[in-house]
DNA sequence: AAAGCGTACTAAATCGTTTTACTAAAACGC
DNA sequence: GCGTTTTAGTAAAACGATTTAGTACGCTTT
C-alpha cells in the first residue's frame, strides 16, 4: 500500500506550485501558459494522480454526497425508486449514501444525525410510517430542523415541508372509477398506515368517486393495515365474510396477500372477488390472474425529486412540479358485473 | 443556516484547548481532571456539537465508509443482500455508499474509480456478468489492483480473489437430487451467464448428481441465458418442444418466466412440466403453484462478508469461512412420476 | 525613466480534526 | 530544599486540498 499521490507530488514533478496545479486541474487556469498546463497534465497522468475528495470536501464545505433514506429497500417500489435516484444523481456528480431504516422511527432519527455528521449536501427522505405518527412526528421535525442542508421528502411527507409525491387521490379515483364502470358498488378497501399521505389521499380519491355515483364507503368496508403481504391476507379473510364484490388494495403487495389467502380458501380471483392494486410491481403481470393496478411513474418521480433537491442545494428558484399521475393497467383481476356495465357507457 | 459548531467553539466555551476537548471527547482523556471533563461534556452538549466527519477522515486516513457495488438493486436477491449488508455494517460503525451498476462493465469500472477517490475503507463488490467475461475481466482486475483498500467479492467473483459466496454446486446437487427422487430423468436446465461462478458451479453440481444415477445432461437440455424473466419465457418455449419432464431454473425469476409462458401456451405447472428454482424470493410462495426452490442463506452470506471485509480492513487474520449452504424448500411445482418414487426410497 | 498594466505564477491562510512533543505546576522522596 | 516524578494541560504540525492576495517580470505609455 504505497502512499497516495497528492497534489504536492504533481507540483514537484511539474516544477510548479500546488496553487498552479490546483488551478489547472480544475480548469481555472486562466493565467497559466500552455506549456505549463501541459507539463502539469503530463505529471498528473504519469503519477496517476486522483484528487482526495475528503480534503476537497473539507475546504469547500460540500461533499457531493446525498443521503437517501428509505423505509424498506426490499419493497419493490423503493428498490426501483433508489435505482432511479442513483442513476440520476450520478449524472449530476453526486453519490448516494443509502440508509434502509426498516420502518423504524428510531433508525430514521439516528440516520439523519449520522448523515448530518457526514456533511452530506442534501437528504432525500422517505420516513417510516412510525415516524409520521402523532407521537413521533415532533421528533422528526426537530431532527430536520437542526439540519443545515436541504431535505426533500419523497413519496411520504410531512405537511408543510418540501416534497415530491404522486397524485394519490387521482390514482385511487381512477381505480374506483374503473371498478364502478365494471358494475361494482359494494367495494372494500385495504389501506396502509393512515398517517401516510399516500393512504389518506388514496382514501379521499376513492370516496370522491364513490360519492359521485351516490355510493358511500361503509365503515365495515375499510380495512386498515400495513403495506405488506400479511395485511392482504388478513383483509381477504375479512372481506370474504362481507358482501363486497371488489376490493381495492392500496399496494400490489397487499393484493398478492389477498390472492394467496383466497386461494387457500378455495376462492378465485376475480370470480369470487375482484381485486385491484396500486404500484404495478413486475410480479403483478405474472400472477395466475394478472392484476389490474395503477402503474406508478417511478422514473418521473425520481426525476422530479432529484431536480428539485439539486435546485434546493444550489439555492436556485424552484421550478413548478409537474403533477405526477399513475396510469391504469387493465388486466384480468376484475369481474364484469352484468347489467351494470351498459348503464355506465 | 448558521455555521456549524466546531471543536474550537467547544474549547472556548469550556475554557480549555482544542487538544483537551479532542482527547476527552474521544475517551482518551487519561490525564484530564474530572472537573474539566465535565465542563467539556457540558459545553459540547450545550452547543450541540457534532464532530466533522470530513475533517476527521482527512487526518485519520479512514472514512468509515464502504462502497457497495451491485449489478441490480431491483433484483430481489440483491435488494435483500444490500439490506443485510447495511444493517451489519451500521453496527460496525460503517456507512455504505451504494452503486447500482445495471449489469454494465463500464459502470463497474467507473464506480470503482469513483469510490477510490472518496477514500472509502473497503469495497464489497458484486460485478456485472459483463465484467467477468473474458474480454473485460482484465480491466476489472486492473481496477481492483490499483485500489489501495481491500476489496471483497460477494456472490460473484474472480478466481483467486477474496470472496464470499454460496456453495453453488451443492445447491444444484440437492435440487437435482430432489428431481431424481421424484422420478425425473429427462431434466432440462436454464442457466445464467456461464462466466458467473454461480452458473458454472450450479451446472457442475447438477451434472454430478445426474452422473451418480447414470444419467447425463444432453446438449439440447441446456439453455443458457440471463438471470431474468425473459430468459425463462424463452426457455419455456424451447423446452416445450423437447421431452424433458422437469426443468431446473438457476434463479426464481427465470422460473417465473417459465410459469408465465407456460400459462400463455395453455400448459400447467407441474402437470405438463415440473419446474424448480434457486433463491426463494418472497413471490415464489405466492405463485399459482408455489415454487419448489433452494433458499439462499442471504443473512449468513451478508454476515460472513461483512466480518471478512472488516477483518481485511483491520489487517486481522482471516477466520475460516463457514460453508454457506442453501436449503431445499419443497412446494408444489414438481410432479411425482409414478413407478420411480418407490425405487428411490 | 517613471508609472502603469498585463501575464505567469506563488506564499500562505484556511477548512476541522488528531496527535506528538512539550511545559508548568504540584507532589513526592529523602 | 533539591531533584525527580506525576499530573493537567497546551502549542503546533499534520492531513490534502482551495483560494485570496500577492509578487516579479517584462512591455507599453507618456
Amino acid at each position: 500500500m504505497s502512499k497516495r499521490v497528492t497534489i504536492k507530488d504533481v507540483a514537484t514533478e511539474a516544477g510548479v506550485s500546488v496553487t498552479t496545479v490546483s488551478f489547472v486541474l480544475n480548469g481555472k487556469g486562466g493565467g497559466v501558459s500552455q506549456s505549463t498546463k501541459e507539463r502539469i497534465f503530463c505529471a498528473a497522468e504519469k503519477l496517476r494522480y486522483t484528487p482526495n475528495h475528503t480534503a476537497r470536501s473539507l475546504v469547500m464545505g460540500r461533499t457531493n454526497m446525498i443521503g437517501v433514506i428509505v423505509p424498506s429497500i426490499t419493497n419493490t417500489f423503493f428498490a426501483e425508486l433508489v435505482r432511479n435516484l442513483q442513476r440520476r444523481f450520478a449524472k449530476q456528480g453526486y453519490d448516494i449514501i443509502l440508509s434502509n431504516n426498516e420502518e423504524s422511527a428510531r433508525k430514521d432519527l439516528k440516520s439523519i444525525d449520522l448523515l448530518a455528521g457526514r456533511n452530506i449536501d442534501g437528504i432525500m427522505l422517505t420516513p417510516s410510517a412510525e415516524s409520521l405518527s402523532p407521537e413521533n412526528i415532533g421528533l422528526l421535525k426537530e431532527a430536520i430542523g437542526k439540519l443545515s442542508v436541504p431535505c426533500l421528502f419523497l413519496d411520504r411527507y410531512v405537511h408543510g415541508y418540501p416534497h415530491v409525491s404522486l397524485d394519490n387521490s387521482a390514482s385511487a379515483y381512477s381505480l374506483t372509477d374503473y371498478l364502478v364502470s365494471r358494475g361494482h358498488t359494494k367495494i372494500g378497501v385495504v389501506t396502509g398506515p393512515m398517517q401516510l399521505n399516500s393512504s389518506a389521499n388514496r382514501l379521499k380519491g376513492l370516496r370522491k368517486r364513490l360519492s359521485e355515483s351516490g355510493l358511500t364507503l361503509c365503515e365495515s368496508c375499510l380495512f386498515e393495515g400495513q403495506y405488506d403481504l400479511e395485511t392482504g391476507e388478513r383483509a381477504a379473510e375479512y372481506f370474504l365474510q362481507t358482501d363486497v364484490t371488489a376490493v381495492v388494495a392500496f399496494s400490489d403487495i397487499q393484493a398478492y396477500g389477498i390472492y394467496k389467502r383466497l386461494k387457500e380458501c378455495g376462492k378465485r380471483v376475480p370470480e369470487d372477488l375482484s381485486v385491484v392494486g396500486i404500484d404495478d410491481n413486475v410480479y403483478s403481470a405474472l400472477l395466475d390472474r394478472p392484476l389490474t393496478t395503477m402503474r406508478q411513474p417511478i422514473a418521473e418521480l425520481a426525476d422530479a425529486a432529484v431536480m428539485r433537491l439539486v435546485q434546493m442545494m444550489n439555492g436556485e428558484e424552484l421550478s413548478p412540479l409537474p403533477k405526477m399521475q399513475a396510469q391504469l393497467v387493465e388486466r384480468e383481476s376484475v369481474k364484469l358485473l352484468h347489467g351494470k356495465a351498459e348503464e355506465e357507457e
